[in-house]
DNA sequence: GATTGTCAATACGCAAGCGTATGGAAAAGT
DNA sequence: ACTTTTCCATACGCTTGCGTATTGACAATC
């Protein structure tokens, strides 16, 4: 699960080692991933200065040489991973013209076992500490706005797109719990895709549609 | 501060005290409903023996008297809670004849700011043990199977049931998330039975309209 | 009135986890 | 070659929170 990314700071300190891969000292970018798996698999309140010094194989007398303590590793790895985050919508999502082909990628994106979601979900759950509700909402709040913003592309008015940006994030989140709820983990099977569509197409669709709303249950 | 030791001092000569409350020691079920308490707002990982203790008036030394460990007391608080929602929605979902009626009288109830929706919504979030998460996955696929239950008695197949149940509980899953997210708390105003009423039109017909699906959004 | 049962206070041991202090080793710079 | 910088190891102190041991107070019962 973890994106081994490779950029052009990991090349420039590779300089000397060609393939060995043995990279002799760790930076804070080695932390912030790290830790970002253990936020994605076990929550932010699993995150130990001493646990995941274990995991990139030091002690922890290393670990306050990159960081002055465990909320500075977890914001930064926060950042790391909504900058991630922002890149990936940017570049699935934003650049699709089309508001009906927008919405339908991006429910096609929230069922695809990133570790991106994973790590939402488990912020959902550790957000004692204001410095991790603080990403949380303002992440949510950008992706409502997104969200919105196809449904008013597609004819709806602002109130109703609103309400319909939030029906549709809800449904998000909620299938991100249900999946570890029931499965206990986050997997793209078969039926996921069947589900997608079923779901997809309740929540896709002109507004003309959506207006009539309550009275179909009004009245029975 | 003064008012430490003032407090103490009260908190000793009260304890006899027999006009309002006139419990003067303390059973399993106090301590079961102080730590719904404190799940239901700081969250399962906020309960600690001593925590409650100070919010009964007592300290810990008595705990050990009524409960062998915190885990002990965790499981008989989620016991209590599990039998208290299933309490609710039998008197007053599972009595309602029409599904129709049933479904939307579902929506509603999961609206209310109940302590019971509290609770399930900080048990998503601290699933690390074992004996939280098995409680979750079985009042979750209890209350999944009374909703799908709702769609037959309305036409679906069993597969379509099932499909929307676990989408119209995501639905109820995601608001619980984004009310906290969004607006720190789980509050009622009338926006709330406004965006009620625009979730149920969408998610409760009947099962024909279901079946066309994927294709609006297909052929777009 | 003495004994037993019930509930609570105090004191202690123990483990986890954060942060600090200090020293060492290897690379980089001069 | 010498110094500085960078990264890491070890050891320690501190706090929190769990669980145990012991004792005490008060009520109920015999």
């Amino acid at each position: 699960m973890l994106i081994c990314g490779y950029d052009k700071a990991m090349m420039k300190q590779n300089k000397p080692r060609g393939e060995a891969t043995k990279k002799k000292s760790l930076n804070p970018k080695d932390w912030e991933l790290a830790t970002l798996e253990v936020i994605a698999n076990q929550g932010v309140s699993a995150v130990a200065v001493e646990t995941i010094a274990k995991i990139l194989g030091v002690t922890k007398g290393s670990f306050y040489w990159h960081f002055t303590n465990r909320k500075d590793l977890i914001v930064a790895a926060l950042k790391r991973w909504r900058e991630q985050d922002n890149d990936i919508i940017k570049h699935r999502i934003l650049m699709i013209s089309d508001p009906y082909e927008r919405l339908k990628t991006w429910f096609l994106l929230s069922s695809e076992p990133l570790q991106s979601h994973l790590i939402y979900a488990t912020l959902l759950a550790d957000r004692q500490h204001s410095y991790v509700s603080k990403v949380l909402k303002e992440v949510t709040i950008e992706r409502l706005s997104h969200l919105q913003q196809c449904y008013q592309d597609i004819g709806y008015n602002e109130t109703r797109a609103k309400q319909q940006a939030l029906l549709a994030y809800s449904v998000y989140v909620g299938y991100l719990h249900m999946t570890k709820t029931l499965h206990g983990q986050f997997k793209h099977d078969n039926n996921v895709d069947d589900y997608v569509k079923h779901v997809a197409g309740q929540l896709i669709h002109p507004p003309e549609t959506a207006s009539i709303e309550f009275s179909a249950v009004e009245k029975s």
